[in-house]
DNA sequence: TTAACTTGTTAGACTAATCTAACTTTATAA
DNA sequence: TTATAAAGTTAGATTAGTCTAACAAGTTAA
């Protein structure tokens, strides 16, 4: 069974193929906060395990048993942060340290049991989805706010990024997920974006913002 | 902090003192499951950091620090099989071996959670006090079945062990923590004992048993 | 197309936690 | 009271995960 170090390198591979593709050891070395002969030592020892497809001087890439493991492990965490929000009242900035560490726990009925008391859940308290018990991913197909239009009423349905700084500016403005925004004008210089949302809440928000909130178009 | 190895030395540490008062490094190793050089180089460690009193072939013994620290630690483990019993409807018998996981969680917020949602209970699911916050324990004198004396009626409150085989028995047997047992007759020759409980449930029931479980008596 | 820079790899060392083999001290019992 | 057994310690090795220093390969840009 994969160490907690090896699982924290497959997640790590997994989250940097879907932002970038190709991934390097530099990459992963600035993610997991070690020196790249660590990382090189570490993807060689994955590799041996057949996780990992492995060429020196070549990017890295998971193999699919390593893409199904990755994904294993991300659903150990993202149904461990659901659970922490549904079930015992955090914040959703609150969830992510504490996931890191339990994603970690071996044993399959404990997060069996998560699944279950939170009805099978099929997104985290951030919006991203959780992979099924095969590995799974079903990836929606979401825009970013910052590519819509004015007069476009949308829904925020997730975020691409979702640091604690990030998602206590979000609560300071009450933009949780779920809530409708109405694009009331942006701003040309900047793509700074006027919104309302919430009974008549008006926000001038910053493109920085707009590029990291994931909506869905709402038919009305 | 204390790594996790550390700490469940502290715990083994703690445990073993209040069964025998004088602790050996067979015995740590035997409960530990590691070779007698591996005790002693990490008694060695814990006592550099003040948590163990140490002197070479004398009995092992936590310092003042160190019985605090373990009892905190057993503080994370009591609550968490609380909060999965409670909480999560695992059975008593489950919950030790994800407990003896989670208790290395580091993040004293999640369980000042549990803590919370829980009541603050001050006992385990398998009747075991819960050390507080400032790791200090509240013993309550219970006595052992094997005491009691026919025509008492008691309080099935605690069990002196708990491993997964017996709680498994004790459910086959519906012998849950509160019942009330009365005690109808005592075989002399082998001190197996005639009770009933719940409705008329009569059972016999081995001396090896009733010395593991401790009752109060019932004011009655 | 070669020099300079960046990225990746190798070599060698360290720490925590573990082991086995060998030795020393303490306990037991003839 | 001394020989034997049991318990504890020391020495030396191993593994996972990490580091720094040095070197090699690949990329970029004059
Ligand atoms: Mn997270
Ligand atoms: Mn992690
Ligand atoms: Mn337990
Ligand atoms: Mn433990």
């Amino acid at each position: 069974m994969a160490s907690q170090t090896e699982e924290n390198y497959l997640k790590a591979l997994f989250n940097l193929a879907n932002e970038q593709g190709e991934i390097s050891a530099t990459d992963l070395s600035s993610i997991l906060q070690v020196s790249t002969p660590t990382v090189n030592s570490m993807v060689r020892n994955l590799s041996e395990q057949g996780l990992v497809n492995y060429e020196k001087y070549k990017p890295i890439s998971l193999t699919a048993k390593g893409k199904r493991e990755a994904a294993l492990v991300i659903r150990k965490h993202r149904l461990t942060e659901m659970y922490l929000v549904e079930k015992m009242g955090f914040g959703w900035e609150m969830v992510h340290e504490i996931a890191e560490q339990i994603e970690h726990i071996k044993s399959p009925v404990f997060f069996d049991r998560m699944d279950e008391l939170l009805g099978h859940p099929t997104v985290d308290p951030h919006g991203s989805p959780i992979p099924d018990k095969n590995g799974k991913i079903i990836w929606k197909a979401y825009q970013k706010l910052s590519d819509c239009k004015p007069g476009d009423t949308v829904k925020l349905s997730a975020l691409t990024h979702s640091s604690e700084d990030f998602l206590i500016f979000l609560n300071s403005k009450k933009l949780n997920l779920g809530v409708h925004i109405k694009i009331e004008s942006i701003e040309k210089y900047d793509g700074s974006m006027t919104i309302s949302y919430l009974k008549k809440h008006r926000e001038v928000i910053s493109n920085v913002v707009c590029e990291k909130l994931l909506v869905e178009k709402v038919k009305s």
